[in-house]
DNA sequence: TCAAATCATTGACATTTATCAAGAGTCATT
DNA sequence: AATGACTCTTGATAAATGTCAATGATTTGA
C-alpha cells in the first residue's frame, strides 16, 4: 500500500521526498468492504483518505431521500470533507466505498503536524487543494450551463472509465437526474 | 486601498505580517467601471484580484450564449481563475464588474515569487484556497440536492446582501433557472 | 449455486422549468 | 428632463425531466 503513497508523491514532486518513511508511518492502511460508510452526516471528518485501489463516492442526501454524488474518487486520489476536516466540524456530506477498497487514511493531529513541520507534504497539500478546487469550480459549470444530455455526453468523453465502473443508478446522481431519465437520454445518442 | 489589504491580512493571521511593505508594492490598484471585464473565455489571466470595494461575476457563457454564473465575489475577497492562472492556460470564464470597483491586483510572476519566498503570503494563500474550496464544494451540494425555490430561499437566508445588490437577472443566472422562472418563484414565498 | 435484492428499462402521466412575446417600469447618460 | 437600453413581470405554450408502476435482467452475499 505504501509503494503506491510513494510513487504518488513521486509523480507529484519529482523527487523522492524528504521523511518519507517518518510521514508514511502516519497513514493507517484500511480494506474495505464495497458499501462501507467512511463519513455520514453530522459526523466530524478526522481523517483524509488516500486511494490506493477502489473508488469512494462523496455525495448529499436531500429533503426526498435521494443521494446526489458531488464526487467519485478513484486510484491515487485524496478524500475527504475539506471543511469539516478543518474546522473539525459536523459535516453535510457521506462518504462510501462504491467497490472494496484499499484505503491509507491520517488522521487530523498528524495532518496538521505534518502541515506545518514537513515542506514536501505541505507543497503535496497545496497541489492537491488547487487541484481539487480546479475540478470543483469546472463541476459547477458543467452542472449549470449544460442539459442533461450534454453532461452526459460530458461524462463519456472525460471520466469515460467512471462510465464503466458505476452504476447507472450511481452515474445518475452525479449527473443530477433520476435513473430513468439517464435511460432514455442514453438512447438519443 | 492597501488599508483594506493590511487589514484583510492582519484578521487573517492574526497579527501584522512580516515583510507587509514589500509585498503590498506588488499589487496595483485599479478603478474599474462597472461592466468591465477583467478576464474573457480563452484568455490567460494573469492576475490574481483582491476586492477593495464593489463586485464581481464570474461565469460562463453557455452553447444558447445565456451566462451562468459560478459565483459572486465583493469586499474583502479573492478572485481568480484558479486552473488558468496556476497553469497559465486560456480561461474558460469570464469575470466582469457587475458595479464600479476598487481593487487590488497581483500579476502572476509576482505571486510565484512570493509564494515562495515570503512564508505569511503562503499561509493566506492557502487559507483563501481552503475557503474558496469548501465554498465551491458547498455550491455543488446546493446545485444538486436543492430545488430551484428551495435555492431562492437558500440564497436569501444565507447571502441576503447579494439579493439586494443585485438584478433578479444576475441572481438567476447564479441560480441556474432564468429571470422569468425567478419572477415566478418569488411569488411562492 | 441459488435466492433475494437491487438495478435497468419502458410506458403513462404529472410537474417543473424554459421559451417566446408583449407591455410597463427602471436606470444610466447625455 | 429626455432617450434609449435594459429589466421585470405576466401570459400562453412547449420542452425537459420527474414520478410511479411493472417487468425482466443482473448482481451479490450466504
Amino acid at each position: 500500500m505504501y509503494a503506491a503513497l510513494q510513487e504518488h508523491i513521486i509523480k507529484r514532486l519529482g523527487k523522492v521526498p524528504e521523511r518519507f518513511e517518518e510521514v508514511a508511518k502516519a497513514f493507517e492502511p484500511l480494506r474495505l468492504k464495497r458499501g462501507t460508510y467512511l463519513l455520514r452526516e453530522k459526523e466530524v471528518c478526522k481523517y483524509v483518505y488516500f486511494i490506493v485501489e477502489g473508488c469512494l463516492q462523496v455525495f448529499v442526501i436531500d429533503k426526498n431521500g435521494n443521494e446526489s454524488t458531488r464526487e467519485f474518487y478513484t486510484e491515487e486520489q485524496w478524500v475527504t470533507d475539506i471543511f469539516g476536516f478543518k474546522n473539525q466540524q459536523p459535516s453535510d456530506e457521506y462518504i462510501k466505498c462504491t467497490e472494496p477498497c484499499k484505503l491509507l487514511r491520517i488522521h487530523y493531529d498528524a495532518f496538521q503536524h505534518f502541515s506545518a513541520e514537513v515542506p514536501a507534504f505541505a507543497q503535496i497539500y497545496q497541489q492537491i487543494l488547487e487541484l481539487s478546487y480546479s475540478n470543483t469550480v469546472y463541476r459547477v459549470n458543467t452542472l449549470t450551463s449544460l442539459d442533461a444530455l450534454e453532461r452526459i455526453k460530458w461524462l463519456m468523453e472525460n471520466k469515460p472509465k467512471l462510465m464503466t465502473r458505476l452504476s447507472s443508478k450511481l452515474i445518475a446522481s452525479y449527473l443530477g437526474i433520476t435513473p430513468e431519465t439517464m435511460t432514455r437520454l442514453k438512447g438519443k445518442l
